[in-house]
DNA sequence: TCGTCTTTGGACTAACCGGTCCAATAGATA
DNA sequence: TATCTATTGGACCGGTTAGTCCAAAGACGA
């Protein structure tokens, strides 16, 4: 599909996708033009499709990869573990501490899929893959409490698994509108309590 | 701002809203052009601008403000009442029962806040307002279970109430990634575990 | 019936946007 | 050096969009 890339090349294209990814993540994909990525990057018009034949769409694939690599980098190394409450309360840090820092709020892939599916179905299906792989994380880790016996044996870790991300998902949008850490930091205390509840 | 309307008048805008609302809710604001929604309401472009003087913007303000009107409605009584833990069980079948029988996935206000954000922040704020009032009488349901004792007297109803609406709307939007109920029927059911263990 | 205000129709515009195309340049390889 | 490919620049295009404008039709009270 893309042409084979030079060190210069794949330098470009990394360019792009990361710029183009902040800028969507401000703005959202209908408030980002190819043209303000093409100013912001310093790059023209042509590169853009040179780098990315399928155009914006297939740009905006390549920034959800981008941001679900990097926000599940940022819960590590507790996500992958997830086997005590310890690493449970050290993921919740994690996570308040990555969102907290970032320069804009919301969640890029979150924010990301509910544009999406209005507008492009394909492409969210794509970025939906990625939260389902996220969410099959959690589900992991809530099977790991439950094998230990932490958790009841009849817990349901992909209802849980669901409830959790729901509330991450859910106090991230919050954090958005709200331009405030506060409910990100609440709904995932809330869903901690919920856990230990079962 | 808005001329003096007669009953056709009237009903001609409430027509317009409510066509407007179906498609913005079934591809976001990006995704409907005026243009569409004067072809579904077979109406004039001057009609728009008519009775929306501040256009596409004021026309998404008043989707949103019908669209929370039916919602909260739809959650009623239970939501305004809110005091016993019979209430909030009919008030979650009474959230499931209406967003499974939408025509569409997904918060008609989560959603458009979320969009809005990056393209129309005054707007946006207007939409927050809706939220915030919703999450406003969990508050006060939350308050009043722990007045009655059903709660810790040190239980936090803010933080408590944002982690619930935090739970709602994450589970609506894996709802609508999903194209499933299951997401937002696992997230209330762990909202309400939860509140139990609080 | 007259006059006024609301309602409606639809042509028009100016800007924007995604995408195409061709030509020029840089870099790697042989 | 010669050549082939990757990279870059930027003009250009067709379609779409929000928004404007003017005039006609309808409603209703005096």
């Amino acid at each position: 599909m893309a042409p084979q890339l030079t060190a210069r090349g794949a330098a470009t294209r990394a360019r792009i996708v990361e710029s183009a990814a902040e800028q969507v993540l401000a703005g959202g994909v209908g408030g980002t033009s190819l043209d303000d990525i093409r100013a912001d990057t310093e790059t023209s018009k042509s590169q853009l499709f040179h780098y990315f034949p399928g155009g914006k769409s297939e740009l905006v694939g390549a920034i959800a990869s981008f941001q679900a690599d990097r926000v599940l980098t940022a819960q590590e190394p507790y996500l992958s573990r997830l086997a005590t409450w310890d690493d449970w309360r050290g993921w919740r840090d994690a996570v308040v501490a990555h969102y907290g820092s970032q320069p804009h709020w919301g969640c890029p892939i979150g924010a990301l899929a509910n544009e999406l599916i209005g507008t492009d179905p394909e492409r969210a299906a794509e970025v939906t893959a990625h939260m389902d792989h996220w969410r099959g994380l959690l589900e992991a880790g809530v099977t790991r409490l439950r094998d230990t016996g932490e958790l009841s044996p009849d817990a349901d870790p992909r209802a849980l698994s669901l409830a959790v991300f729901a509330s991450l998902q859910g106090g991230l949008l919050l954090t958005a509108t709200a331009e405030s850490i506060e409910p990100l930091e609440a709904a995932l205390d809330g869903a901690l309590a919920m856990l230990r509840a079962a």
